[in-house]
DNA sequence: TTGATAAATGTAACTCTATAACATATCAAC
DNA sequence: GTTGATATGTTATAGAGTTACATTTATCAA
Protein backbone atom coordinates (compact mmCIF):
# COMPACT_ATOMS: atom_id res chain seq x y z
CA UNK A 1 0.00 0.00 0.00
CA UNK A 2 1.10 3.42 -0.54
CA UNK A 3 -1.07 6.01 0.58
CA UNK A 4 -2.13 6.25 4.19
CA UNK A 5 -3.99 8.74 5.70
CA UNK A 6 -3.58 9.52 9.44
CA UNK A 7 -1.01 11.99 8.99
CA UNK A 8 -1.11 15.67 7.55
CA UNK A 9 -0.82 16.44 4.45
CA UNK A 10 -1.63 19.41 2.05
CA UNK A 11 -5.20 19.27 1.44
CA UNK A 12 -5.43 21.56 -1.34
CA UNK A 13 -3.05 19.86 -4.26
CA UNK A 14 -4.41 16.45 -3.01
CA UNK A 15 -7.75 17.79 -3.40
CA UNK A 16 -6.94 19.18 -6.89
CA UNK A 17 -5.16 16.00 -8.18
CA UNK A 18 -8.34 13.82 -6.98
CA UNK A 19 -10.82 15.75 -9.03
CA UNK A 20 -8.04 16.30 -12.41
CA UNK A 21 -7.43 12.67 -12.24
CA UNK A 22 -11.46 12.29 -12.31
CA UNK A 23 -11.80 14.81 -15.03
CA UNK A 24 -10.03 12.96 -17.33
CA UNK A 25 -11.12 9.64 -16.13
CA UNK A 26 -14.31 11.14 -17.30
CA UNK A 27 -13.50 12.48 -20.03
CA UNK A 28 -12.02 9.03 -21.51
CA UNK A 29 -14.68 6.98 -20.73
CA UNK A 30 -17.28 9.21 -21.66
CA UNK A 31 -18.81 9.92 -18.30
CA UNK A 32 -20.93 13.52 -17.55
CA UNK A 33 -19.43 14.81 -14.22
CA UNK A 34 -22.18 17.01 -13.82
CA UNK A 35 -21.83 19.88 -11.36
CA UNK A 36 -24.33 17.94 -8.43
CA UNK A 37 -21.36 15.26 -9.24
CA UNK A 38 -18.45 17.29 -9.23
CA UNK A 39 -19.67 19.20 -5.76
CA UNK A 40 -20.06 15.49 -3.98
CA UNK A 41 -16.99 15.11 -4.85
CA UNK A 42 -15.59 18.35 -3.86
CA UNK A 43 -16.83 17.90 -0.29
CA UNK A 44 -15.87 14.70 0.01
CA UNK A 45 -12.40 15.23 -0.46
CA UNK A 46 -12.51 18.71 1.30
CA UNK A 47 -13.32 17.16 4.45
CA UNK A 48 -11.52 14.49 4.05
CA UNK A 49 -13.14 12.22 6.03
CA UNK A 50 -15.87 9.75 5.71
CA UNK A 51 -19.93 11.55 5.47
CA UNK A 52 -23.57 10.49 5.77
CA UNK A 53 -25.32 11.25 3.06
CA UNK A 54 -27.21 13.06 4.77
CA UNK A 55 -24.30 15.28 5.82
CA UNK A 56 -23.50 15.76 2.31
CA UNK A 57 -26.97 16.59 1.50
CA UNK A 58 -27.46 19.33 4.06
CA UNK A 59 -24.27 20.97 2.19
CA UNK A 60 -26.48 20.55 -1.17
CA UNK A 61 -29.02 22.68 0.00
CA UNK A 62 -27.37 25.26 1.54
CA UNK A 63 -26.30 26.03 -2.07
CA UNK A 64 -28.93 25.35 -3.84
CA UNK A 65 -27.68 22.33 -5.45
CA UNK A 66 -30.79 19.73 -4.54
CA UNK A 67 -32.32 19.06 -1.54
CA UNK A 68 -34.04 15.47 -1.55
CA UNK A 69 -31.87 12.26 -0.41
CA UNK A 70 -32.28 10.60 -4.28
CA UNK A 71 -29.81 13.68 -5.39
CA UNK A 72 -26.78 13.07 -3.16
CA UNK A 73 -27.41 8.85 -3.07
CA UNK A 74 -27.79 9.04 -7.23
CA UNK A 75 -24.18 11.28 -7.31
CA UNK A 76 -23.08 8.67 -4.47
CA UNK A 77 -23.66 6.08 -6.44
CA UNK A 78 -21.90 7.42 -9.77
CA UNK A 79 -19.13 8.13 -7.72
CA UNK A 80 -18.77 4.74 -6.22
CA UNK A 81 -19.40 3.03 -9.38
CA UNK A 82 -16.67 4.63 -11.14
CA UNK A 83 -13.89 3.94 -8.06
CA UNK A 84 -14.16 8.02 -7.41
CA UNK A 85 -15.57 7.23 -3.71
CA UNK A 86 -15.93 4.58 -1.30
CA UNK A 87 -18.74 3.91 1.12
CA UNK A 88 -17.60 2.72 4.35
CA UNK A 89 -20.47 -0.45 5.37
CA UNK A 90 -19.20 -0.23 9.02
CA UNK A 91 -20.57 3.79 9.10
CA UNK A 92 -22.83 3.69 6.42
CA UNK A 93 -20.67 6.86 5.12
CA UNK A 94 -19.04 7.80 2.22
CA UNK A 95 -15.36 8.99 1.57
CA UNK A 96 -12.93 10.04 -1.41
CA UNK A 97 -10.92 7.57 -2.92
CA UNK A 98 -7.46 8.76 -2.72
CA UNK A 99 -6.48 7.04 -6.14
CA UNK A 100 -9.27 7.67 -8.36
CA UNK A 101 -9.27 6.15 -12.06
CA UNK A 102 -6.83 2.98 -10.61
CA UNK A 103 -8.68 -0.20 -10.53
CA UNK A 104 -8.36 -1.27 -6.68
CA UNK A 105 -9.99 -3.28 -3.82
CA UNK A 106 -9.97 -0.24 -0.80
CA UNK A 107 -9.21 -1.47 2.53
CA UNK A 108 -10.41 0.46 5.51
CA UNK A 109 -8.43 1.32 8.81
CA UNK A 110 -11.83 2.95 11.06
CA UNK A 111 -10.64 4.59 14.21
CA UNK A 112 -13.21 4.19 16.87
CA UNK A 113 -12.15 6.82 18.67
CA UNK A 114 -11.73 9.91 16.54
CA UNK A 115 -13.57 8.06 13.33
CA UNK A 116 -10.02 8.79 10.80
CA UNK A 117 -10.20 6.47 8.44
CA UNK A 118 -7.42 5.81 6.07
CA UNK A 119 -7.49 3.82 2.93
CA UNK A 120 -4.80 1.33 2.31
CA UNK A 121 -5.39 -1.80 -0.66
CA UNK A 122 -6.64 -4.86 -0.28
CA UNK A 123 -5.45 -8.31 -2.16
CA UNK A 124 -8.97 -10.26 -1.71
CA UNK A 125 -7.93 -13.12 -4.44
CA UNK A 126 -4.91 -13.88 -2.43
CA UNK A 127 -4.66 -14.98 1.41
CA UNK A 128 -7.13 -17.18 3.71
CA UNK A 129 -10.42 -15.63 1.97
CA UNK A 130 -9.24 -16.06 -1.52
CA UNK A 131 -8.18 -19.87 -0.56
CA UNK A 132 -11.92 -20.50 1.35
CA UNK A 133 -13.51 -18.78 -2.23
CA UNK A 134 -11.57 -20.90 -4.59
CA UNK A 135 -11.78 -23.88 -2.66
CA UNK A 136 -15.58 -23.90 -2.21
CA UNK A 137 -15.56 -22.59 -6.10
CA UNK A 138 -17.21 -19.39 -5.08
CA UNK A 139 -16.05 -16.31 -7.51
CA UNK A 140 -15.04 -13.03 -5.60
CA UNK A 141 -16.29 -9.61 -7.67
CA UNK A 142 -16.09 -7.58 -4.99
CA UNK A 143 -15.25 -7.53 -1.04
CA UNK A 144 -15.30 -5.22 1.82
CA UNK A 145 -12.41 -4.99 4.37
CA UNK A 146 -12.89 -2.75 7.29
CA UNK A 147 -10.22 -2.83 10.21
CA UNK A 148 -11.49 -1.32 13.22
CA UNK A 149 -8.72 0.12 16.16
CA UNK A 150 -7.03 3.01 17.18
CA UNK A 151 -5.46 5.55 14.72
CA UNK A 152 -1.65 6.24 15.88
CA UNK A 153 -3.14 9.82 16.91
CA UNK A 154 -5.77 8.33 19.37
CA UNK A 155 -3.06 5.66 20.34
CA UNK A 156 -0.57 8.46 21.56
CA UNK A 157 -3.94 9.76 24.15
CA UNK A 158 -4.21 13.15 21.46
CA UNK A 159 -8.16 13.97 22.57
CA UNK A 160 -10.18 13.72 19.65
CA UNK A 161 -6.84 13.50 16.81
CA UNK A 162 -5.78 16.46 15.25
CA UNK B 1 -10.97 -22.50 7.54
CA UNK B 2 -12.99 -25.49 8.25
CA UNK B 3 -16.82 -24.49 7.83
CA UNK B 4 -18.15 -23.67 4.31
CA UNK B 5 -21.88 -23.27 4.17
CA UNK B 6 -22.62 -23.56 0.11
CA UNK B 7 -23.50 -27.20 0.40
CA UNK B 8 -26.48 -29.29 2.02
CA UNK B 9 -26.03 -30.53 5.50
CA UNK B 10 -28.17 -31.52 8.37
CA UNK B 11 -29.53 -28.70 9.97
CA UNK B 12 -31.62 -30.48 13.00
CA UNK B 13 -27.98 -31.56 14.06
CA UNK B 14 -26.34 -28.68 13.36
CA UNK B 15 -29.17 -26.63 15.14
CA UNK B 16 -28.71 -28.97 17.61
CA UNK B 17 -24.86 -28.44 18.53
CA UNK B 18 -24.59 -24.73 17.65
CA UNK B 19 -27.09 -24.42 20.76
CA UNK B 20 -25.46 -26.72 23.29
CA UNK B 21 -22.40 -24.96 23.20
CA UNK B 22 -23.72 -21.73 23.53
CA UNK B 23 -25.58 -22.79 26.70
CA UNK B 24 -22.25 -23.97 27.78
CA UNK B 25 -20.78 -20.97 26.97
CA UNK B 26 -23.19 -18.75 28.96
CA UNK B 27 -23.45 -21.39 32.26
CA UNK B 28 -19.23 -21.22 32.25
CA UNK B 29 -19.38 -17.74 31.89
CA UNK B 30 -22.36 -16.14 33.93
CA UNK B 31 -24.39 -15.23 31.01
CA UNK B 32 -28.30 -15.49 30.88
CA UNK B 33 -29.28 -16.94 27.53
CA UNK B 34 -33.01 -15.84 28.39
CA UNK B 35 -36.20 -17.11 25.96
CA UNK B 36 -35.98 -14.24 24.11
CA UNK B 37 -31.93 -14.38 23.21
CA UNK B 38 -32.61 -18.19 22.98
CA UNK B 39 -35.21 -17.60 20.49
CA UNK B 40 -33.75 -14.99 18.41
CA UNK B 41 -30.63 -17.47 17.67
CA UNK B 42 -32.76 -20.44 17.38
CA UNK B 43 -34.75 -18.50 14.14
CA UNK B 44 -31.20 -17.69 12.86
CA UNK B 45 -29.72 -21.06 13.29
CA UNK B 46 -33.06 -22.63 12.01
CA UNK B 47 -33.49 -20.29 8.49
CA UNK B 48 -29.92 -20.74 8.05
CA UNK B 49 -28.61 -17.38 6.19
CA UNK B 50 -28.83 -13.60 7.12
CA UNK B 51 -31.58 -12.24 8.25
CA UNK B 52 -32.73 -8.27 8.73
CA UNK B 53 -33.67 -7.39 12.30
CA UNK B 54 -37.13 -6.90 11.26
CA UNK B 55 -37.74 -10.08 9.81
CA UNK B 56 -36.52 -11.96 13.32
CA UNK B 57 -38.87 -9.15 15.19
CA UNK B 58 -41.86 -9.93 12.68
CA UNK B 59 -41.26 -13.76 14.09
CA UNK B 60 -41.07 -12.99 17.38
CA UNK B 61 -43.96 -10.73 17.11
CA UNK B 62 -46.14 -13.82 16.21
CA UNK B 63 -44.93 -15.94 18.59
CA UNK B 64 -45.81 -12.73 21.30
CA UNK B 65 -41.98 -12.78 22.57
CA UNK B 66 -41.84 -8.86 21.90
CA UNK B 67 -42.93 -6.58 19.14
CA UNK B 68 -40.57 -3.02 19.28
CA UNK B 69 -37.52 -3.33 17.52
CA UNK B 70 -35.38 -3.24 20.87
CA UNK B 71 -35.97 -5.80 21.54
CA UNK B 72 -34.96 -7.64 18.63
CA UNK B 73 -32.28 -5.30 18.55
CA UNK B 74 -31.05 -6.01 22.43
CA UNK B 75 -31.24 -9.83 21.50
CA UNK B 76 -29.28 -9.52 18.74
CA UNK B 77 -26.50 -7.22 20.57
CA UNK B 78 -25.84 -10.02 23.38
CA UNK B 79 -25.48 -12.39 20.61
CA UNK B 80 -23.32 -10.63 18.36
CA UNK B 81 -20.83 -9.57 21.02
CA UNK B 82 -20.19 -12.91 22.93
CA UNK B 83 -19.91 -14.22 19.09
CA UNK B 84 -23.03 -16.50 18.90
CA UNK B 85 -23.98 -14.22 15.88
CA UNK B 86 -22.44 -11.92 13.23
CA UNK B 87 -23.76 -8.81 11.74
CA UNK B 88 -22.66 -8.91 7.99
CA UNK B 89 -22.64 -4.92 7.39
CA UNK B 90 -23.23 -5.15 3.90
CA UNK B 91 -26.98 -6.73 4.14
CA UNK B 92 -27.69 -5.22 7.45
CA UNK B 93 -28.56 -8.77 8.78
CA UNK B 94 -27.49 -10.94 11.00
CA UNK B 95 -26.39 -14.85 10.88
CA UNK B 96 -26.20 -17.54 13.31
CA UNK B 97 -22.35 -18.10 14.22
CA UNK B 98 -21.22 -21.50 12.98
CA UNK B 99 -19.01 -22.18 15.69
CA UNK B 100 -19.88 -20.06 18.31
CA UNK B 101 -17.86 -20.24 21.49
CA UNK B 102 -14.21 -20.22 19.58
CA UNK B 103 -12.90 -17.01 19.22
CA UNK B 104 -12.39 -15.75 16.04
CA UNK B 105 -12.80 -12.83 13.25
CA UNK B 106 -15.69 -14.05 10.82
CA UNK B 107 -15.02 -13.43 7.16
CA UNK B 108 -17.99 -13.94 4.85
CA UNK B 109 -18.66 -15.02 1.14
CA UNK B 110 -21.96 -13.47 0.05
CA UNK B 111 -23.70 -14.84 -3.32
CA UNK B 112 -25.18 -11.79 -4.72
CA UNK B 113 -27.85 -13.91 -6.75
CA UNK B 114 -29.28 -16.11 -3.94
CA UNK B 115 -27.87 -14.25 -0.99
CA UNK B 116 -26.75 -17.21 0.62
CA UNK B 117 -23.94 -16.33 3.00
CA UNK B 118 -20.72 -18.85 4.12
CA UNK B 119 -18.45 -18.18 6.51
CA UNK B 120 -14.83 -18.52 6.69
CA UNK B 121 -12.29 -17.59 9.08
CA UNK B 122 -10.23 -14.41 8.61
CA UNK B 123 -6.79 -13.37 10.03
CA UNK B 124 -6.91 -9.76 10.22
CA UNK B 125 -3.79 -9.39 11.66
CA UNK B 126 -1.67 -10.96 8.73
CA UNK B 127 -1.55 -10.04 4.94
CA UNK B 128 -1.70 -6.73 3.62
CA UNK B 129 -4.00 -5.18 5.71
CA UNK B 130 -1.93 -5.91 9.06
CA UNK B 131 1.10 -4.32 7.16
CA UNK B 132 -0.93 -1.70 6.38
CA UNK B 133 -2.06 -1.31 10.09
CA UNK B 134 1.71 -2.29 11.60
CA UNK B 135 2.96 0.38 8.96
CA UNK B 136 1.54 3.23 10.63
CA UNK B 137 0.82 2.66 13.99
CA UNK B 138 -2.26 1.85 13.96
CA UNK B 139 -4.00 -1.23 16.37
CA UNK B 140 -6.38 -3.55 15.26
CA UNK B 141 -9.15 -4.64 17.09
CA UNK B 142 -11.90 -5.54 15.14
CA UNK B 143 -12.25 -6.45 11.24
CA UNK B 144 -15.05 -6.93 8.76
CA UNK B 145 -14.10 -9.15 5.90
CA UNK B 146 -16.99 -9.89 3.36
CA UNK B 147 -16.65 -10.77 -0.31
CA UNK B 148 -18.96 -10.65 -2.65
CA UNK B 149 -19.40 -12.73 -6.12
CA UNK B 150 -21.14 -16.06 -6.94
CA UNK B 151 -21.79 -19.08 -4.39
CA UNK B 152 -20.91 -22.22 -6.44
CA UNK B 153 -24.83 -22.93 -7.11
CA UNK B 154 -25.33 -19.24 -8.46
CA UNK B 155 -21.94 -20.10 -10.95
CA UNK B 156 -23.63 -23.63 -12.68
CA UNK B 157 -26.43 -21.83 -13.44
CA UNK B 158 -28.95 -22.44 -11.15
CA UNK B 159 -32.17 -20.52 -11.06
CA UNK B 160 -32.07 -19.51 -7.04
CA UNK B 161 -30.00 -22.15 -5.57
CA UNK B 162 -31.28 -24.72 -3.76
C1' DT C 1 -36.80 -14.07 53.22
C1' DT C 2 -36.36 -9.92 52.46
C1' DG C 3 -34.41 -5.93 50.76
C1' DA C 4 -31.00 -3.74 47.65
C1' DT C 5 -28.88 -3.78 43.31
C1' DA C 6 -28.18 -4.92 38.77
C1' DA C 7 -29.73 -6.90 34.56
C1' DA C 8 -33.31 -7.67 31.22
C1' DT C 9 -37.74 -6.56 29.03
C1' DG C 10 -41.89 -3.70 27.36
C1' DT C 11 -43.28 0.26 24.91
C1' DA C 12 -43.67 4.72 22.56
C1' DA C 13 -41.62 7.87 19.90
C1' DC C 14 -38.19 9.21 16.96
C1' DT C 15 -33.85 9.59 13.97
C1' DC C 16 -31.10 8.13 10.37
C1' DT C 17 -30.43 5.59 6.01
C1' DA C 18 -32.10 4.40 1.61
C1' DT C 19 -35.33 3.53 -2.31
C1' DA C 20 -39.58 3.58 -5.40
C1' DA C 21 -42.08 5.98 -8.57
C1' DC C 22 -42.95 9.39 -11.69
C1' DA C 23 -42.52 13.94 -13.86
C1' DT C 24 -39.29 17.11 -16.06
C1' DA C 25 -35.21 18.64 -18.06
C1' DT C 26 -30.80 18.07 -20.36
C1' DC C 27 -27.44 15.78 -23.28
C1' DA C 28 -25.55 13.20 -27.40
C1' DA C 29 -25.87 11.73 -31.80
C1' DC C 30 -27.85 11.07 -35.92
C1' DG D 1 -33.98 19.68 -34.76
C1' DT D 2 -35.84 15.31 -33.39
C1' DT D 3 -35.21 11.35 -30.88
C1' DG D 4 -33.63 8.29 -27.38
C1' DA D 5 -30.92 7.96 -23.44
C1' DT D 6 -29.21 10.00 -19.37
C1' DA D 7 -29.63 12.99 -15.44
C1' DT D 8 -32.38 15.78 -12.17
C1' DG D 9 -36.47 17.38 -9.22
C1' DT D 10 -39.91 15.98 -6.01
C1' DT D 11 -43.18 13.31 -3.22
C1' DA D 12 -43.76 9.68 -0.55
C1' DT D 13 -42.44 5.71 1.79
C1' DA D 14 -39.68 1.76 3.34
C1' DG D 15 -36.06 -0.06 6.16
C1' DA D 16 -32.58 0.15 9.95
C1' DG D 17 -31.41 1.57 14.41
C1' DT D 18 -31.67 4.48 18.87
C1' DT D 19 -33.38 7.16 22.99
C1' DA D 20 -35.78 7.34 26.93
C1' DC D 21 -38.31 5.69 30.50
C1' DA D 22 -41.32 2.46 32.98
C1' DT D 23 -41.62 -2.27 34.59
C1' DT D 24 -40.17 -6.71 35.59
C1' DT D 25 -37.01 -10.35 36.70
C1' DA D 26 -32.73 -12.19 38.36
C1' DT D 27 -28.67 -12.07 41.76
C1' DC D 28 -26.84 -11.76 45.95
C1' DA D 29 -25.93 -10.28 50.52
C1' DA D 30 -27.71 -9.49 55.19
Amino acid sequence: MDTIGFQKHDHASCMRAALAAVEVYCAAHKLQFTPVRRRVLEILLARHRAMGAYEILDTLRDEGLGSQPPVAYRALDFLVNHGFAHKIERLNAFIACTHPGEDHTPAFLICRNCDAVAEAHAEPSHGMLGRAASDTGFSIEQAVVEALGLCPNCRKGVPACA
